[in-house]
DNA sequence: ACCTGAACACCGTTCAAGT
DNA sequence: ACCTGAACACCGTTCAAGT
């Protein structure tokens, strides 16, 4: 995990992880099965950092149903922030007991929020794709906002401005942004308030 | 992008590309720059049969507004769905030109759809999350029923059925639910309906 | 039970040589 | 202008050999 952390998940060869531990590579073979065990493992790692619905401090009001899911979903965020690599990893590799533990909260909060199952049923998926295709997104602008205008006004000048109005806007929107944390909220308060309409009113 | 269609992308290396083509491997640096400019190229050809907001059928009454959004995510749906090995490409290459007029026409015609600035960036990035998130995860269940039922059972036999009784029932919602177009579509209304609060109700 | 080295079948890419 | 072959620096993994 260390590896990866450091330069992608592309400098996390067998060769290498086993050189960083001082054992020749075929060593590694010994407590592990191959590498998709590996990526899996440290997937798992990642995973077991998100906090679950529960450890969400109690809100009343008119959002105290949201509590919950905001918080696991907003702790599986900052987990993919941490970790960038896991990302690509998530869909292909196997899950682990901590991703397990993570999917099962986050059903239950929904459960718990009082939609009805088919609504529980697509509001996991969308949450989930929100927490994926967000750090999907935030991974290809890049974090840093020098990067982002540099990198997205060079490439638009090559296809000349005037046929891309809206998308020049746009990236205008994203270098004035304030902090990213900001556009993930606004997101999934959008579907939160989507699934809303479909919870029936509590007595 | 055939040798990709067939394979996945780990079929597509620039060996078995040259030998597809009837060429030897360093012939192919007379064309392209690296590998990255390969995937950067199929990847766009991918984005070149998503169908702009403007094809839709013209559509009258209270979802006339969501016309030609609903049009051109559904057709890059439809794209990813052709084309499963393009998600994983999509945020790790540079974009190409059929990629930008795609961004272009979907920022379009969220703003044609009367939503402020704000709004309309915001949902940009609801709706490609929805895109990419969405076929993410329809790549890890597999799109063969069989195959998801088997798998799931299976592997939560592993930890101990008790343990997670709203993954198994989410297990189960995953089985019994028909075609899975219907899933996108549902969370795609969910996001369209959390956009629909945030649009100033036309004259 | 764990470690090791040689070997195999692959990669992407550079570079010098051909036509 | 385009093609080619040898070579380099990498991969993950098998297998036989060590302790």
């Amino acid at each position: 995990m260390a590896l990866a952390d450091r330069g992608g998940v592309d400098e996390l060869s067998m060769r290498k992880l086993a050189r960083d531990l001082g054992y020749e590579v075929m060593s590694l073979y010994n407590h592990v099965a191959n590498k998709d065990d590996v990526l899996a493992g440290i997937a798992d790692l990642v995973a077991a950092e998100i906090e679950p619905p529960e450890a969400a401090p109690a809100r009343r009001g008119k959002a105290a149903w949201r509590a919950g899911i905001r918080h696991t979903v907003l702790s599986a965020h900052a987990a993919m922030d941490r970790h960038p690599w896991a990302v690509a990893l998530w869909p292909s590799v196997t899950s682990g007991p901590h991703r397990l533990r993570f999917m099962e909260g986050l059903l239950r909060s929904l459960r718990a929020a009082g939609l009805p199952p088919k609504v529980a049923y697509h509001g996991y998926h969308a949450l989930m794709m929100h927490i994926l295709g967000f750090a999907l997104l935030e991974q290809r602008t890049g974090l840093n906002d020098d990067n982002v205008v540099e990198a997205a006004s060079q490439f638009l000048a090559r296809f000349e401005g005037e046929e891309f109005p809206h998308l020049i806007e746009h990236m205008h929107q994203h270098v004035d942004a304030s902090p990213h944390e900001d556009d993930f909220e606004f997101v999934l308060d959008v579907i939160l308030d989507g699934l809303d309409r479909l919870r029936p009113q509590p007595a």
